[in-house]
DNA sequence: GTTTTAACACCTAGGTGTTAAGCT
DNA sequence: AGCTTAACACCTAGGTGTTAAAAC
């Protein structure tokens, strides 16, 4: 397609979410990845995601209050499998029982509108893990799966208290690009590269003469 | 005298307030450095305190929200400064014209009290400065002045809005033993030595056989 | 002479991919 | 054979007192 929509949105009717606006940050560098097949790593102990998932807000009530909070939904109910010789990725049969359905809570939640659209607002601290038992919060994700993260913006009604996560009163965005596949080492070499070549934590691998120096990728 | 109180106490009538209790941790390591005359360093950029103020609460309504915040208030309208020769702090003339007078919300607030009372609550982000412009929202003291840090807690009553932080609803925790002098370098050694021999972040200066060490002051 | 500032070496704390070993 | 784990060296990020120079 020639133009991929900013956002895919599902909108309710109260007037201070169905007017949210919500814009990806660093779009183009989760494209290089989404192009190679973004891979994120998955850890006992909880892994941050690279690239950070960051949005900027606009069209926010700004005396409103509004709490952010972020899931992630499985694509598809299928296996996958890197094929090292063909450097793709493979269907490997159907996908394990989904993990329990966490959901991240931005830690500034619940904030006035003024303060969301301020600024960008950063899911760096957001982790992932492999442990289904899991104690610390994090966003439980079953390795060699495909998951779809999603940014969920929902208005506080102090009014009607018991209908804080009601239905009416929220917006859900999920950008295409932020796609990727959970694993326990990184299986495509082009984004281990990558993540080296992009990450500040990593910069201990990067080489002089790395390819991805070539074209500045970020 | 014999029996310091374990914190002095104004409070209002609001019951959700008044049976709030607020003991201070650490607070040996405090004595110590009050026995010696607590320094505290400022400086441009904003320095932390040490020790850090924590404190423990009960006797909160768990389900009540509170606001947590601290300031700084005064001791005298004095100005010090440090005589070498004999060890102590001497009256050096009238204050300086208090700086404006700041307050630090706790970052967790608002929380219910469920929240506040299950573990320690650290005010180890607060940091202060001497920069009369400070845009970071740190506390502003003057260099060579005594003062007095405060908590103040403060219930959250949503149904009167407009009286969020009004005159009923919050009591104030002052522990004497947290009284400490600005300082733009430390004055008195001994402090120092504390200060190194108790700050994980000071190690660097730690030496085997300081005279710290002996008694192992913490 | 006293007080403040900025650069500094040395820490804590924790985020990276690597690697080799372990698991299934 | 494929996938996972834990220890590791190497980073980022930022909290210490020290020191010498600057400011007043």
């Amino acid at each position: 397609m020639m133009n991929v929509p900013e956002s895919s949105r599902t909108c309710s009717k109260a007037p201070e979410v169905a007017s949210v606006r919500v814009q990806l940050e660093m779009q183009s560098l989760w494209r290089q990845f989404d192009q190679l097949g973004t891979e994120m790593i998955v850890t006992k102990a909880g892994r941050r995601m690279f690239p950070t998932f960051q949005v900027h807000i606009s069209g926010m009530d700004p005396a409103a209050e509004y709490v952010l909070l972020m899931d992630f939904i499985p694509v598809d109910d299928k296996r996958y499998r890197y094929a090292f010789h063909s450097s793709s990725w493979l269907v490997a049969g159907r996908g394990d029982i989904a993990a329990p359905g966490r959901v991240h809570f931005h830690p500034d939640s619940p904030a006035r509108g003024a303060q969301w659209v301020k600024q960008t607002v950063s899911f760096d601290r957001l982790k992932l893990t492999n442990n289904l038992l899991d104690d610390n919060g994090h966003m439980i994700l079953s390795s060699m799966h495909r998951y779809q993260p999603r940014l969920h913006v929902v208005l506080v009604d102090r009014s009607h208290d018991s209908q804080r996560f009601a239905h009416r009163n929220f917006c859900t965005f999920s950008f295409p690009e932020t796609r990727f596949i959970a694993v326990t080492a990184y299986q495509n070499h082009r984004i281990t590269q990558l993540k080296i070549a992009c990450n500040p934590f990593a910069k201990g691998f990067r080489t002089a003469d790395s390819e991805n120096r070539h074209t500045a990728p970020c």
